[in-house]
DNA sequence: CTTGAAAGAAGACCGCG
DNA sequence: CGCGGTCTTCTTTCAAG
């Protein structure tokens, strides 16, 4: 957990609202100068509290129209069964994110597919030669929602 | 679905690894002037396959050290009970996704918190008190990688 | 905080298929 | 007319006074 004082929280509040502003638009929201602003958002980018900036890609509109979550039992669980697991799954590029667990699951996966069929094939071809995983159970994705959450 | 040409795909997988590139260095990697690559990147913006870019912080770093998955399954399912509930999560601050899925539960929340007493909190105060709730289930976040997902 | 040099953004304009 | 290339101007970055 790293410091940050009211100023910092407001700073980050304007970047997660609009991430490609430049130090002088934050600098004049807030009653900053550009480089103090400046200054601020590159302390915390060195303090690890913006860990970067990433591209929000729409999936459909690049022929990805199918995203599902997948819940993941392992069957045998050394630990070396969990880094086969990640690393196996680390090699499909259909899924965007791997989460480790604790809970009724040991990973999430969201895989995208262009359709149905093409998620069988990701399925049948690629999840289901997976090292370990002794069940599966499935979530379609309809529509979601993200949020910025909570900044202090 | 959007027409996009292999230099296209370049472009979005040079930004995807690193979304603070500037249009000049892309540019130079593909062997583009500046302004041709400036006006593919606006035209993918324009055209919404890039929806944007947003900053990536890490949360634990601000204090929230806790996240947690709920699988939420509702009770009564008429189309009033999915917007009630939407309405009512979107008021929750510690809400960071809101997924619509289809399959064993309704919906899938991620919720933040700074640490165990505090999600309780934020459990018995926010998410139980949610309209039509049938059944929860809990899944703690250990550990998540995020990779790129295909582009074309 | 102010300044100043280097880089990036973004427009006008031309040439090609 | 799409698309790319050059030239040009304005803004932003980022380091140093």
């Amino acid at each position: 957990m790293i410091e940050t004082d009211e100023t910092d929280r407001a700073i980050l509040r304007a970047l997660v609202d609009n991430a490609d502003a430049s130090a002088g638009e934050i600098g004049r929201a807030l009653g900053l100068s550009q480089p103090a602003a400046w200054r601020r958002i590159r302390r915390l980018r060195e303090a690890g509290v913006i860990r970067g900036t990433r591209l929000d890609l729409d999936a459909e509109k690049l022929g990805f129209g199918v995203t599902v979550f997948l819940g993941v039992k392992l069957g045998t669980k050394g630990q070396a069964s969990l880094g086969d697991f990640e690393r196996a799954v680390s090699a499909i590029p259909e899924v965007q994110t791997v989460e480790h667990i604790l809970g009724m699951y040991d990973y999430r996966l969201r895989v995208v597919a262009r359709d149905l069929p093409d998620f069988e094939r990701v399925l049948r071809r690629r999840i289901m030669t997976l090292p370990g995983v002794a069940s599966l159970d499935a979530n379609v994705l309809l529509s979601e929602e993200r949020r910025p959450g909570p900044i202090g």
